[in-house]
DNA sequence: GTTAATATACGATTAAATTCGTAAACAAAG
DNA sequence: CTTTGTTTACGAATTTAATCGTATATTAAC
């Protein structure tokens, strides 16, 4: 049976996983394991396993035609994203988009994001 | 002994707990409590477990004076706001605000909120 | 002072997250 | 074919989060 909950909402290890899933594109767990590994020791059946985990929850699509499956983040980076952001400003932001964006600003944004923030505003108002 | 996360993180229902103390501010278990059922039924001593346990990690604050223990956010909201934000940052965009700025904005985002935040870049600016 | 109400303390329970060991299936190499 | 290595499956152990029941202490009301 598959395992859901209300916002779908991976937890710290599975996000770390759906990182590497969208960098490297469909991965065995060989490969995601070794990306992994690259950072921190972590078991293989450990990676396994938390695939599996994310298969149940549809957090993952697994292409199992050949032996080693293949895994790949079910959702785009971008929809997560958005899909966090939601979750945080509801829970920490009452709701309001402007108050978290200005938290996400103070002086150590650099002068490139900035100009990246500006054009955003200004598209968005067309 | 103390309990301590690397962040110091609040769970979602410490984070729920966090939000009615610093509405309301200074209060009691019974306080807390009655606000939490205002909105979903819950134990009372499933409340004062839980302020006792953020207590343990040093979220709240205690006054012991009197029976009834008055608790206090630890920290301003501002403060966890900008701790949540940062590490959201961390473990889903890479590190880069600039993109989590753009997936909180949106079709959505009201003409207000937009002035307001092209304020901010320009007073970051200065 | 005894009873009733209310508080904290403590521990138990349940569920989820994280970890990994072991077994079994399978493939590749010899 | 047998051995060796790789893979998935399964389940156990551990930790944390969340919930609440019961016991005990303290205060307030009669």
């Amino acid at each position: 049976m598959a395992r859901v909950n209300a916002a779908n909402k991976p937890t710290e290890a599975e996000l770390s996983l759906l990182n590497i899933l969208w960098q490297m594109g469909p991965a065995t767990v060989r490969q995601v394991h070794d990306m992994v590994n690259s950072d921190h020791k972590t078991g293989y059946t450990t990676v396994l396993k938390i695939l599996q985990i994310m298969h149940e929850k549809s957090l993952v699509i697994r292409d199992e035609t050949n032996r080693a499956h293949v895994y790949a983040a079910a959702n785009s980076e971008t929809y997560t994203q958005t899909s966090l952001i939601k979750d945080l400003i509801s829970k920490a932001f009452g709701g309001s988009t402007s108050k978290l964006v200005m938290r996400a600003l103070d002086d150590s944004t650099s002068a490139e994001e900035i100009d990246d923030i500006r054009k955003l505003l200004n598209s968005l108002e067309k």
